[in-house]
DNA sequence: GCGACAG
DNA sequence: ATCTTGTCGC
């Protein structure tokens, strides 16, 4: 059964998502902290993270969210957890995360529990970072509250600060000349809000870099680029097949297209094969812990009647709103 | 009516 | 994000 997406949210609550994105805006940090970040051939740096978020077909809130670390420099598949989740906030461009977000903290806080060892030193972010209509996109969202170094990744220009992808930005592109070239994506304030990255040698379309979180954008550039086999990096593109390939396992073979919710968490356990062990990957419990963010959305919109206000009470590291 | 629009 | 097969090229 698809469900409709739900419409666009209202001014009130747009008002209180702006809001919780200028508070938490002044948690980011967007210098190198790790000291394998000032690394010129980052040692030290042995766990690189991807997530993203795979949509049912015909469904705009059935949809499989993924977390999946890999080893670096190696750049092989070392933990994997993907799940169904009901998307309850509308997709609104600026608003990315408060629709993606609560489900990806939820991953994070799944793998600290139960495979500390496991955790990425770096996550890469489907999405941007600092480079938004607000200077905070899901990456810096994301960074925020898992307190993870995180790197904003998107596939198009975000047009906002006056960036626009017209006649000159295409022509910039175009000089680029192999992989690893980039140029800066200049705001109207002068202030430079990412690089478009040609990330191999023969990607026509660039990557559009930009610091989430606890990682200068020299860094964050240079990492992308050296995880890319292909055009997309290769955390993302892990967590995007595997997310993908998840939903085709779980809804494919059943002959109804019908979606059945139960089955889903059967299918919650996430993999952990580190170093090999066997062909049979180790299994691990994956009971949802609700001390996690709840979503804005969820807050105000079917629960909350009377203005809750949306009160943030407390802020820390990792940035857990409290209502 | 037209352009914009991360995922 | 998703709708969609084969096809052309390295």
């Amino acid at each position: 059964m698809a469900r409709k997406a739900a419409g666009r949210p209202q001014e009130e609550t747009l008002s209180l998502w702006k809001r919780e994105q200028a508070l938490l805006k002044t948690l980011v940090v967007d210098r190198d902290t790790e000291a394998w970040q000032r690394d010129l051939a980052f040692s030290g740096l042995q766990r690189v993270g991807g997530v993203d978020v795979s949509f049912v077909k015909g469904d705009s809130v059935s949809a499989c969210a993924s977390l999946v670390v890999l080893s670096y420099p190696e750049l092989e598949v070392m933990y994997e957890d993907c799940r169904m989740v009901s998307l309850t906030a509308p997709y609104v461009s600026g608003f990315l995360a408060f629709r993606e977000v609560p489900f990806l903290v939820d991953a994070v806080q799944q793998l600290r529990e139960k495979e500390p060892r496991l955790m990425p030193q770096v996550l890469f972010v489907d999405g941007n970072g600092v480079l938004h209509h607000r200077g905070f996109g899901v990456a810096c969202h994301l960074g925020v509250l898992t307190d993870l170094p995180c790197i904003g990744v998107a596939k198009k220009l975000l047009q906002v600060d006056g960036l626009e992808n017209n006649a000159l930005h295409k022509e910039k592109i175009r000089l680029l000349k192999g992989g690893g070239d980039s140029f800066p994506l200049m705001g109207g304030s002068g202030t430079v809000l990412g690089m478009a990255l040609k990330s191999h040698d023969h990607s026509t379309k660039p990557l559009y870099v930009s610091v989430g979180h606890k990682m200068s954008l020299e860094a964050a550039v240079r990492l992308t680029h050296g995880c890319c086999k292909f055009r997309i990096p290769e955390p993302v593109r892990q967590a995007d097949i595997r997310s993908r390939d998840y939903i085709r396992r779980t809804l494919g073979v059943q002959g109804a297209p019908a979606l059945r919710p139960e089955r889903s968490k059967k299918a919650q356990r996430p993999k952990a094969c580190p170093q090999g062990a066997s062909e049979e990957p180790a299994e691990v419990s994956c009971c949802v812990i609700n001390c996690s963010v709840k979503s804005t959305w969820q807050r105000t919109e079917p629960t909350c009647p009377s203005p809750c206000e949306g009160a943030i009470l407390e802020v820390h590291p990792p940035a857990l709103a409290v209502i």
